[in-house]
DNA sequence: CAGGGACCTCGTCT
DNA sequence: AAGACGAGGTCCC
């Protein structure tokens, strides 16, 4: 592959390594050339392949050698290399919602959250992906009672058997994700039993069929989000006076439920990573866990197993912790929760406690065992509090403004036990 | 109406 | 080595 565009994105704002890899998507592949590691995907009808090093994002765009609309004669000079460039800028700056900013987000969860602070260091720019609507909603239909590297092949089946063909990349082939269209008839659920898909063959065929029979055109992204749109989207507010009421998550999430294979969970995927909602919690065995082991959910022998009362719950539990992104800030906790990432986290964790007994000059000291900060010492053996410590002493450093910061404040729900920047003076409060 | 079982398949563990 | 267990749950009774 040629070395392609490029676009300035740091680590903390994304890391593809971590991203493409945790549990959003399942189509991406590592392929490594003699210069370096690319992953691939089909996006809209295209192929992308991407690189990353600490300062930019390299990208290229592979069209299909004979291209859709055949038509078209023009079609090959009509695209001027500057327009198809800010073509695919949109469409990555889109899927990875690079208009959010993480880094803004990790600094709230980290200054309101202990077991955030403690755990985010080693899982840095992890952020929701905003994937096609339809696609999301059959992977994570796929993903029920199953793991990560099944879904992923399960749903390269479904792209090799009933998408289009876009691309070869060093003997790979590389198909689009099937329509709903293309999953629906009489012959779809039996055959995808016998490529391996379980009890989720009848799910995913009769969803596709409700999808196209009983639903109207565009129905699915008309559940998105208004303030986050899909790629080539078409603005609605200028359709109409507003006939249709402005959607909601919690609609979102209930028009979901009438679908075949959805349950609440994977309801919530597709609200978080589909349509926009950054609310949305989904809480399945991973999240659950968390809730209980770190943030002491169900204290009480009150939830002994999980029905919806329980679910929703969780949900809220989070959102008052977490606050209106709670969806991203629970992806983070996931991801270094997963076992295929134990490796980075306790790696990572090393190179914190490393940090930690790193002498920060002006605001962070470590003198025999304890860091201090600004006038606050802190034993190192508290872990949690010395690298939350830590990453206040540099949010601090860098004159982050949180007051200042467009993301919401969060609500007082979780503990308040924040360092104390002691005797800081104030200039004017 | 809540709650326990069944459900496809496939690694891993014992 | 055969059987249990769990994997980003949902449906059904």
């Amino acid at each position: 592959m040629a070395q392609g565009r490029k676009l300035p994105v740091s680590l903390a704002e994304l890391r593809i390594d971590t991203v493409l890899r945790c549990g959003q998507s399942f189509r991406w592949r590592q392929l490594d050339d003699e210069w370096f590691t690319h992953r691939h995907c089909v996006l809209k009808g295209r192929l992308v392949s991407l690189k990353q090093d600490t300062s930019h994002l390299y990208y290229n765009v592979t069209w299909p050698s004979k291209p859709p609309t055949t038509s078209s004669k023009s079609q090959s000079t009509v695209k001027t290399e500057p327009c198809r460039d800010e073509d695919d800028v949109r469409l990555l700056q889109s899927y990875f919602a690079l208009s959010h900013s993480l880094s803004a987000m990790y600094e709230l969860w980290t200054a309101s959250d202990t077991n955030f602070a403690k755990r985010a260091p080693a899982f840095a720019g992890i952020r929701i992906l905003n994937q096609d609507a339809w696609e999301t909603l059959v992977s994570f239909i796929c993903s029920s009672n199953n793991n990560i590297s099944r879904i992923s092949q399960m749903v390269h089946k479904l792209c090799l058997h009933y998408g289009p063909y876009i691309s070869t990349v060093q003997g790979e082939l590389f198909h689009d994700f099937p329509t709903p269209e293309a999953l629906t008839g009489p012959k779809v659920e039996s055959h995808l039993r016998e490529l391996g898909f379980g009890y989720r063959a009848k799910y995913i065929a009769e969803t596709a069929r409700i999808i196209t029979e009983e639903r109207p055109l565009g129905w699915l992204d008309s559940l998105r989000n208004p303030e986050c749109p899909a790629l080539g989207a078409i603005k609605q507010e200028e359709s109409d006076e507003k006939t249709a009421t402005s959607p909601t998550y919690a609609a979102a999430q209930e028009a979901l439920l009438g679908l075949s294979g959805v349950g609440p969970k994977v309801a919530d995927c597709v609200c978080l990573m589909g349509l926009g909602w950054a609310e949305a919690v989904p809480v399945d065995t991973h999240v659950w866990q968390i809730a209980q082991r770190d943030y002491n959910f169900g204290k009480g022998a009150k939830t002994k197993t999980m029905n919806k009362a329980t679910y929703d719950a969780v949900g809220l539990h989070f959102r008052k912790i977490w606050g209106p992104q709670a969806g991203w800030a629970q992806s983070v906790l996931f991801t270094a929760n997963l076992k295929s990432f134990a490796a980075q986290a306790s790696a990572a964790k090393l190179a914190v406690k490393e940090e930690v007994a790193k002498v920060e000059e002006g605001l962070v000291k470590v003198e025999e065992g304890l860091v201090k900060v600004e006038d606050e010492v802190i034993k190192v053996e508290d872990e949690d509090k010395a690298i939350r410590a830590v990453s206040v002493a540099r949010a601090a450093k860098r004159k982050v403004k949180l007051e200042d910061s467009a993301v919401p404040k969060l609500e007082g729900g979780g503990e308040t036990t924040l360092v104390r920047r002691s005797k800081r003076k104030k200039a004017s409060g």
